[in-house]
Order: structure tokens, then C-alpha cells, then sequence
RNA sequence: CCGGGUGUAGCCCAGUUGGUAGGGCGCGACAUUUGGGAUGUCGAGGCCGUGGGUUCAAAUCCCGCCACUCGGACCA
């Protein structure tokens, strides 16, 4: 066996995380670079993924009575500058469309970055009486933001994603509604994606453009840096009051309403693989995996293998998994190792022996012993063996999560702890001054203020203030 | 956007003092194989990233641009 012949060499993640994450998203098929720098394409079997979550979460959002609609792409320069704090934020990352077919247009039009603007100057038109709210819509499609620096999923100037908007009678409505969707997609990440993740609130310097409050759901990656997984933002009246939308309220008074709007985007494709991948390559949860379930006859040539892990597959499939086959004339090694890159979280191996005695070998890509299954009601068996994947999943980056997570009580300690990797929880006067000497002395950013707070002293280390919460710091992507 | 590195076949790379391009892997066909990354034979595949310049002659020297990559800055 030529042991250095392999599938598709990928760089060891503990030597660079950085390459070996570049690896993964190309050789498991995820993607593929294009012409434009920061523009990708989403090969099948990463878009599979991205339909995956898609799908569910389009679920949540309809059971809690949100409707899908579809805005333009394009905002008129004027359209976008009706909210001072919004423009200033994303004026940086516009492109624009200046040419309409030989003519240059009169006024500029930006391609979307975000479609608060145009939710507004549609909500003005559609929002009258307080009959008509609250106002739930949900957008899926891709924005565009001219980054400088680009990386496949976390980072790309074309992304896809969803963005809630919604309008609401009273500010208690809002904010229940911000806290609502905040949680939709910490149990998703959690229970779908076996990512852990911290919720809490963005800090002022951290906050969405426009936004009174941002909440965010983060998650910590294999190399103990952070990734933020989902952002739900509460605006007050603020853009209501910019586009002047208005309603008059069972007091037949005139009011604004209040608004939410919330976003995961295909960035969350890069968590999953950054949390869970390894050595051997990606490393898929059941729950979203394309391929749960991947059936590799062994001996192929030998009479009735292939008959009988077609009837496995079949039996799989019938069941509701959703399983495949290689038929390929690849040798056993091949196929394990390539299904192994593309994490497909468990391989069902049959041959000859297996045959005869009535069972099938099931490898989980989560490791441990090959696990020897009866045939008869494989499917049951194969479904509790996804769900072990799954929870292991979870647990392993939960203990990642806990493991790397430390009480800090001076700059120093945040420095060390944070530039070797991890999350250092912190107290905090709450002054924007003291977060910005974080970043130059410490290296990190406030990744939020937890909603799940212990004391763990009275003052803010940076100033020695009095202590207002407590924060937690990391390195982010 | 600032600095470093890199662009030659699908991938990894070689290509000398300038003289019109090569290897391995992969790919296709056939045969033998098949319980963890097979073997042999034959074959296909290149605007040398792109645009200019120097030269009798450029993959090679010079300049611009584009992309990738590593730092930094910036960043819902």
C-alpha cells in the first residue's frame, strides 16, 4: 500500500488551520473559486448544505408565522442615505451601478449590502392601521459588501443569507421578537449544527449600523477563535422615523411602529466546518449532512454484492435517510478516505462475509470501532447510530467551548490566555474607551455581554472603574 | 487599502547565460485487481495569469493590471 499516494492531501490542521481550512472547503467539493476575488461557486455538495439549512430554518420561521417575500436588488443612492447611522456604516462596502445598458444612469443605484432601506420605503406603503401589524417577512437572497480580504464562506463579497424584518405595534413586541429569533437560531445551531454557542448582547462599538441593540449567537472554532453564528437587531423606531412610517394605533393616535430584522448567512457553512472538521477533512452533522449515509460494496465483482447493497440503499432511502452508493470501481481504501474528506458522518460497508451472515459494517466519522449491524431493521439501527454522530458532535465542541473558556482579571491575562487560544471572560465598566484598549493591548474584540452572567469581581481591570457585566473576549473571524 | 510571497496541463512542481515546454499525480480506454488511499499498457491534455515594452528571438528581462496566499489595517 502506498501509503503517501492519498485521495487529496490536505495540511494538517495543528500545523495550519488557516490552509487546512482552505483545503477542506475546495477538496470536499464545497466550492470553487471564480474570476472575481471574494466571489465564489457554491459547488452541489456545498449547495446541498446551504439547502439543508434553508430548509429547516424556512420552517421555523413560517411555524412562528413569518411570510417570504423578494425586494430589488439594486437601492437608489437616495433611498439609502435616508438613515445617517446605516449609510456611514456600509457606504465603505457598496458597488455600484452607474451604466443602465450605453447611458449613465441620473442617480447611482447600490447593489443591496442589506435591504433595511427598502423594507422601510415598502413598509411606509403597505403599514397604515394597527390592524396591519405586526408585519413578519423574511428575505432569502444574496447581498453583496466590497470586502477587501476574502476567504471561501466566512468572508465572500457576494454572500446568500436571510434577512427577517419585521414592524411591530409596541417597543415589548420588538423586543420580544428580537429575543425570539435570537433563540430560533441558537436552538438550530445547536440541536442542527451540534455548534454550542454563547448568547448574548453586542457592546455599542460592536452593534449593527442603524441598530439600538444587536444580539448574537457565538460559537467557538477548533482553533479557539470565535465566530459569530447569527445576529438578531432591535431598532426602536429609529428607521421608522428616518422613512416616517406611521400607523394609527387603537387610540386612533398616530404612532411608529418598532422594528427587528435578523440574519444567518452562508458564513455559518464555514462554522460547521471550522468546529467540527479534522485531519482526514470535513466532518458533517447528520441533521444537515447531504449524504448522511454512504454504502460502499466490498468485492463488487463477486456474485449478489452488488444486488444486496443496492437493496440496502433502497431500505436506507425508504426509511428517510439520506444515503447514497459508491458502485465505482475504486479500490475500499479510496472510497473510505474520499468519504471520509466529505464527511459524510457514517459508512455502511457490505460485502461477501457480511452476506452470509446477514449484516453490514457501519464506520462512524466521528471515529471508534467499526460497529457490526444486523440487517434486519438496519435502517432503526443506522438512524440511532446518526443520532450518536450528532451528540458526539456536540459534545466534542462543547468540551472545546468549556475547556478553552477562562475567568480573566487583568489585560495580561487576557492577552496570554486569548493569543494561545480561547475566550476569556472578563468584567467590564462598560466604556468604549476600555473595549478599545482591549483591542490594542490584548489583541481581542468584545464578542458579547452573555446573557448568563457571573461575577468574577467588582471593577473593569482596564480602568479599575467599577464593573458594570461581564464580557467575553476572543479573536474573531 | 499597506507590506511579503506566488501564478507553467485538472493538481503539485521542474524549466540553466533569453532560442518557441517537461516530470509526477490525476484524467480516458483496455486488462488484471478489490475487507483502508491497487498494478500494467496505450492515450488525450499548455495563449507559460493578463496587457504593454525591450529584443532577430521572451515562460525567462522591465512596467501596469488581475487573481491566489501570508501578515496588518478595515469590516454586518
Amino acid at each position: 500500500m502506498a501509503k503517501d499516494k492519498k485521495v487529496e492531501q490536505i495540511t494538517d490542521m495543528d500545523v495550519d488551520f488557516t490552509q487546512w481550512y482552505t483545503d477542506v472547503c475546495t477538496k470536499a467539493e464545497l466550492i470553487d473559486y471564480s474570476s472575481i476575488k471574494g466571489m465564489f461557486i457554491y459547488r452541489p455538495y456545498g449547495y446541498a448544505i446551504w439547502e439543508n439549512i434553508q430548509h429547516i430554518l424556512d420552517g421555523e420561521f413560517k411555524k412562528l408565522g413569518h411570510e417570504n417575500v423578494y425586494l430589488p436588488m439594486l437601492i437608489p443612492e437616495s433611498l439609502l442615505q435616508k438613515e445617517k447611522d446605516h449609510v456611514e456604516g456600509f457606504a465603505p462596502e457598496c458597488a455600484w451601478v452607474t451604466m443602465g445598458g450605453s447611458d449613465k444612469l441620473e442617480e447611482r443605484y447600490c447593489i443591496r449590502p442589506t435591504s433595511e432601506t427598502l423594507f422601510c420605503e415598502h413598509y411606509k406603503n403597505v403599514i397604515h392601521s394597527w390592524r396591519d401589524l405586526p408585519k413578519l417577512y423574511n428575505q432569502w437572497c444574496s447581498v453583496l459588501r466590497w470586502e477587501k480580504t476574502s476567504r471561501p464562506f466566512l468572508r465572500h463579497r457576494e454572500f446568500l443569507w436571510q434577512e427577517g424584518h419585521t414592524m411591530h405595534a409596541t417597543e415589548e413586541e420588538a423586543r420580544a421578537e428580537t429575543q425570539r429569533m435570537l433563540n430560533v437560531y441558537a436552538d438550530f445551531m445547536e440541536n442542527v449544527l451540534a455548534m454550542p454557542v454563547i448568547r448574548g448582547r453586542k457592546t455599542d462599538k460592536e452593534k449593527f449600523n442603524g441598530a439600538e441593540e444587536t444580539y448574537t449567537v457565538e460559537c467557538m472554532m477548533h482553533d479557539k477563535k470565535a465566530l459569530q453564528g447569527g445576529t438578531s437587531h432591535y431598532f426602536g423606531d429609529g428607521f421608522a422615523r428616518a422613512f416616517d412610517i406611521t400607523f394609527t394605533g387603537r387610540d386612533n393616535q398616530l404612532h411608529h411602529p418598532y422594528q427587528t430584522s435578523w440574519g444567518v448567512s452562508t458564513r455559518m457553512i464555514g462554522g460547521i466546518i471550522m468546529t467540527h472538521g479534522d485531519n482526514s477533512g470535513l466532518v458533517l452533522p447528520p441533521r444537515i449532512a447531504p449524504v448522511q449515509v454512504i454504502v460502499i460494496p466490498v468485492a463488487m465483482h463477486k456474485e449478489g454484492v452488488q444486488e444486496a447493497a443496492q437493496e440496502l440503499l433502497e431500505t436506507l432511502k425508504a426509511a428517510g435517510i439520506r444515503a447514497d452508493i459508491d458502485l465505482s470501481d475504486q479500490s475500499m481504501g479510496w472510497k473510505a478516505a474520499q468519504y471520509e474528506m466529505k464527511g459524510v458522518p457514517v459508512r455502511l460497508e457490505l460485502g461477501p462475509r457480511d452476506i452470509e451472515n446477514n449484516v453490514c459494517v457501519a464506520a462512524k466519522r466521528t471515529g471508534g470501532e467499526k460497529l457490526t449491524l444486523p440487517l434486519e431493521n438496519v435502517a432503526e439501527a443506522v438512524k440511532a447510530v446518526l443520532d450518536d454522530v450528532q451528540r458526539e458532535m456536540y459534545e466534542k465542541a462543547l468540551k472545546n467551548l468549556q475547556d478553552n473558556t477562562f475567568d480573566a482579571h487583568s489585560v495580561e491575562e487576557v492577552r496570554d490566555g486569548c493569543q494561545k487560544g480561547g475566550f476569556a471572560r472578563m468584567m467590564w465598566c462598560g466604556d468604549e474607551a476600555c473595549e478599545v484598549k482591549m483591542k490594542e493591548q490584548a489583541g481581542v474584540t468584545s464578542r458579547c455581554i452573555p446573557f448568563e452572567q457571573h461575577h468574577i469581581g467588582d471593577v473593569c481591570p482596564v480602568c479599575g472603574k467599577p464593573a458594570k457585566q461581564m464580557v467575553i473576549w476572543g479573536i474573531a473571524y
